[in-house]
Parts: C-alpha cells; structure tokens; sequence
DNA sequence: ACATATTGTTAGGATAGACTAACATTACTA
DNA sequence: TAGTAATGTTAGTCTATCCTAACAATATGT
C-alpha cells in the first residue's frame, strides 16, 4: 500500500495540498501551472496517485486528497516548511532561494537529517531570532 | 561544450576521480561496484561523459579524465566533503549518514546555499570545535 | 441553447537511467 | 600457451517523466 513516492510523484502531492487548502479545489491545470509541466503529464501523474490511493479522481472528476494521501502530504509539506526556515532564517537565503532549496531536498534527505534541521532551527531561532544570520557576516 | 551534468553522471564522474586519487587507476567494474549499478549501465555513462569530453576512454581502454573532468569532478567533491563537514560536524549525524545526504544533496543544491553552509560551518567549527553538537541535544 | 474558450484525455514519441543475458576481449594461472 | 576467470560491450527491455498534437468534455457568455 505505502510504497515510497518518487520526488517527481511526491511535488504533484504535495501541490495539490497546498492548493485545496487556499482555494479548497484544485483541477488538473491548477497543478500544471504550479509545477510548469503539461497538461497531459498532469493527467499521467494523478492516475498514479490515484493508483496508490492518495487521491479519489476519475475521468473528468473532480480531485482530492484520500486520508492516507493527506497524511502524506503534510509529512511532506511539513518537511518542506522546516528546510525553508533553515535555509531563510538560519543561512540568510533569500524567499526564493530558500524555497527552491527547500523543493529539491525535501524529497531525498534522511529522516534523521531532518530531525537534526528541525532542532538545530529551533534552538537557534529561539536563541537569536533574526538577527542571527547577521552575526555569521554570509 | 559544459552543458549541465544529471546527477546520475555526476555520480560517475565524481566515482572516478576519487578512485583515481586513491587507486592512479579505475577499471568499469570499480564504478559499478562502489555505485551499486551494472557494468552495462557504467560502460554507458562511460561513453557519455567521454562524449561531453569529461573523461578520456576508448573500447576497451584505460580511463582517465580530462582536464575538464577533473577540474569538474573536484568541484563535486569539494560540495561534497563541505555537506559532509556541515552533517557531521554540526548537525552531529553519523559518518554514514553525512556521507548518503551529502552524497544526494550535493547535486541539487544551489550555489548560493552551497557557500552559506561553507561559511556556517565554518563559523561553527572555529567557535565550538567538535563539542558544538551536544549543546544543542539532537 | 449554441458557439467558443477552457480544460482534460489520449496517443505517440523522446530522454535518461537502470537492468539481464549473451557475447567479446583481456587477464590470470596452471 | 591453453583454458578459465574476470571484465567490458552490446542488444533488448523496462520504468519514470516529460512533451506535442489531436480530440473529448465541460464551462461560459451572449
């Protein structure tokens, strides 16, 4: 049932989260644009979640996201989100560096590497804050 | 003439020059074996970093690399012992661990991001050393 | 409701990467 | 040096992802 997602798999997931929370629909073309892939590839990659049970989508239906494909992902967007924080609050990097970063590693780092982020972040924005990026002169 | 590697080829290419430091020589099946793929799927890359003109090999040949290749591959490993540095030294991962998410991240990071994790840790490992780690509980 | 625009699907093709199995070459060793 | 083992190559296949172009369904505006 849970086989592993692929990184490409797992961004259309993830997108189609992320948009039903804003707009509480997403369609096919909703998803194309935001990850500037076609239509037909669109298409492709939600027959597959749909597949794996992550999403309920039939021909010209409407999409959603099932239990265990909303569970999924919120791990990933949970992830997403804590890199960005590394990378902005801690590295300093820009909204879209830190984004663009943040959408590549979430999909490949460890379980254990991500944990190490989350409390090296923690710790060090409770002890700095903002300014902290300042000190390190990047 | 440098178009972008994929991160499959830059695998390779990094595969061969570290072999090479140690060894003065690779043969295919040393690749295919420290990356876990088949000879057939090494003699292939072999050809198409030969192509882009990153390693110098023939049918049945000797391989080494190019000037390119080399001034190429080093760029790979220097991100890669720097990713290595920043998950051992200052997230405190194990040497295997560092090594897998250096190994994966050290093909999509951006520059950017790349330099600011040179200079944290750095910063880092002047100011704490080796004991900086268990400060933070991870 | 009908024409048009938008969106969704399918078919067909491309690229990249990997595999196995069969065969070619080279290296070793008795 | 002859035979075997090790290594390298090729051919053919597979999966994943993307694309375009043509067609199908739906939505919209008058």
């Amino acid at each position: 049932m849970s086989e592993k997602l692929t990184s490409s798999l797992e961004d259309y997931l993830e997108a189609i989260c992320v948009f039903i929370k804003k707009n509480s629909t997403v369609r096919a073309i909703d998803i194309a644009r935001i990850l500037n892939v076609s239509r037909a590839s669109t298409t492709e990659a939600l027959k597959k979640l749909s597949e794996k049970g992550l999403i309920n989508y039939g021909r010209y239906d409407a999409i959603s996201l099932t239990k265990n494909g909303e569970e999924l992902a919120e791990l990933i967007i949970e992830k997403h989100n804590s890199l960005y924080e590394f990378f902005a609050k801690v590295l300093g990097s820009s909204h879209d560096e830190a984004q663009e970063n943040a959408c590549k590693i979430e999909h490949i780092i460890s379980p254990d590497a991500m944990r190490r982020i989350v409390a090296f972040t923690n710790y060090y924005s409770k002890k700095y804050g903002d300014e902290f990026v300042k000190k390190i002169d990047l």
